[in-house]
DNA sequence: AGCGGGCGATACCCGGCGGGTATCGATCCG
DNA sequence: CGGATCGATACCCGCCGGGTATCGCCCGCT
């Protein structure tokens, strides 16, 4: 099987649709139907249920769009891993790290420092994605290593290290009237009718119903805060870039947050295990 | 990239011989070297180091050689689950279930009848394999589920559920001098001049140097035992299949072996999911 | 030093396949 | 019932992946 057959059944699988796919592969139409009859006797294995007004997918098809999925990621990573390998060797980025905009504030310049000071240290490059794009990026090689934050990020398939666990605190404008109490219990977050939670996109890049904010990242979310228009739960390093009219009040019955270090597990060569290393001793 | 040009790469570096990898591709020479240059060109990339005498690889060479045939195994993964998954509509298996052969002898019917008797459950084919070659099972689609044995097998990469936790024992001959002990400690077994523990192949196949003899699997190893050529530490539920002449000898300070079920995590399918909810039922 | 052999690169040719356009046939809608 | 939509089919062309023949280089043998 070709990546190039590949391509062409994943965005046929993603559009339901022989004539827009064609268009977004820069193809013409006839030649994109017979690819996929070729790649179906290939397998031997119809993908595709087609009458003339709809196509679906067929169990075996929906097999093939998530391990292709996979499959078309890896060569992307082959590719992308081996052009930066190629440009390392003339003084290049070494390692591109990616964490959430706005998260381990304190934690990241201080392993970049630390990193920086060993011996044979490569040069980093910070990549910050917005949520959950983390292991996407991981997968195709856009990334080496990530900075996650348990149990929001999911770390399935990848290699980690845990680094550092916090409390979490709510984030609050000064003037709000919940801004001056000692402590917050989650049943005090969860339904605050003048300050709605806000939303976070979910896997597929969508986000769920409510009143709240749609947010991309955190960046975005203090930016919020400031403006009055929600509060957040964060862990509470997020202290250290909080706006002068916002305060931070501890929420002890929060889920703990860890932040660990990640990479994808094939992927261990000697600049990432250097950075690894120097991260857990931190 | 295209995985043609990926086979032919690995190819290469495997071989360090252009000859050599062209015979082993059913092609010519010439159109090898050229298929090398165009995906040089195309990366800006110089992979390989070649004078006419021999060929070696460059540091970017060998970053393609690592993702390369991991983007591979996840071509190969994706081809071969969709053609089961075909199958299966006719009626084929649903699932393959690999582990050690000999190993987890209790454990594997039990669950094989337990997700059997579920509703819905699929046809499970179950495989056999090699010390260490599950986890490659996995990742090129020939399996979608193993058994593992914790701290043995390695599971960077896999989604896993523990399933059980077992203490080791020492299977020795019935005539041998320590058969009669109540417990033995690791220190007894490190050193048995007359019975050399077996030697496990090594990640890429080989052996380690030593003088106890070269074991494949737990069958294998069992008729060694019984022949009075070397001794074993195994978990303790081995005991089931010990041969009569055979006895086993509690090791407290043996490291504990946990069993674990395992998969690739990114493809749950209902089935598995299945399969996994009843195994850690048991 | 000279020569032969091994090996990758180059030159050149052919056939198949991936791409295009034109058109058909089925199905749904007004 | 006619037109629109959409996938399938028919047919053609040019490129590229495959082949053979040969070159050029370097090493080792005598």
């Amino acid at each position: 099987m070709e990546t190039r057959e590949l391509r062409y059944f994943v965005a046929v699988a993603e559009e339901l649709h022989f004539g827009r796919a064609a268009r977004r592969l820069g193809i013409a139409q006839p030649p994109l139907s017979r690819a996929i009859r070729q790649l179906e006797r290939r397998l031997g294995v119809t993908l595709l249920e087609r009458d003339s007004r709809r196509v679906a997918l067929t169990a075996a098809g929906s097999v093939l769009l998530r391990e292709g999925r996979a499959a078309l990621d890896a060569v992307d990573a082959a590719d992308r891993r081996t052009r930066r390998a190629g440009e390392a060797a003339h003084g290049g980025a070494g390692l591109v790290l990616v964490t959430k905009a706005g998260a381990s504030s304190e934690l990241l310049p201080k392993l970049l420092d630390a990193y920086a000071a060993e011996p044979d240290s490569v040069r980093v490059e910070v990549l910050l994605s917005g949520i959950g794009e983390q292991e996407r990026l991981l997968r195709d090689g856009r990334a080496d290593v990530a900075l996650l934050h348990l149990p929001f990020d999911s770390i399935t398939g990848l290699d980690t290290e845990e680094l550092v666990t916090e409390q979490q605190v709510m984030v609050l404008p000064a003037t709000h009237p919940l801004a001056g109490r000692a402590q917050l219990r989650m049943a005090d977050v969860e339904a605050l009718p003048d300050l709605p939670l806000p939303r976070w996109p979910l896997h597929d890049g969508t986000y769920p119903d409510g009143p709240g904010p749609e947010v991309r990242d955190h960046s975005q979310l203090l930016q919020l805060v400031a403006l009055g228009r929600t509060a957040v739960v964060l862990p509470e390093s997020c202290r250290s870039l909080l706006w002068p009219d916002m305060v931070a009040v501890p929420v002890p019955d929060a889920p703990t947050v860890t932040t660990v270090i990640a990479w994808p597990p094939h992927s261990r060569s000697r600049a990432l295990a250097a950075l690894v290393r120097t991260a857990t001793r931190l």
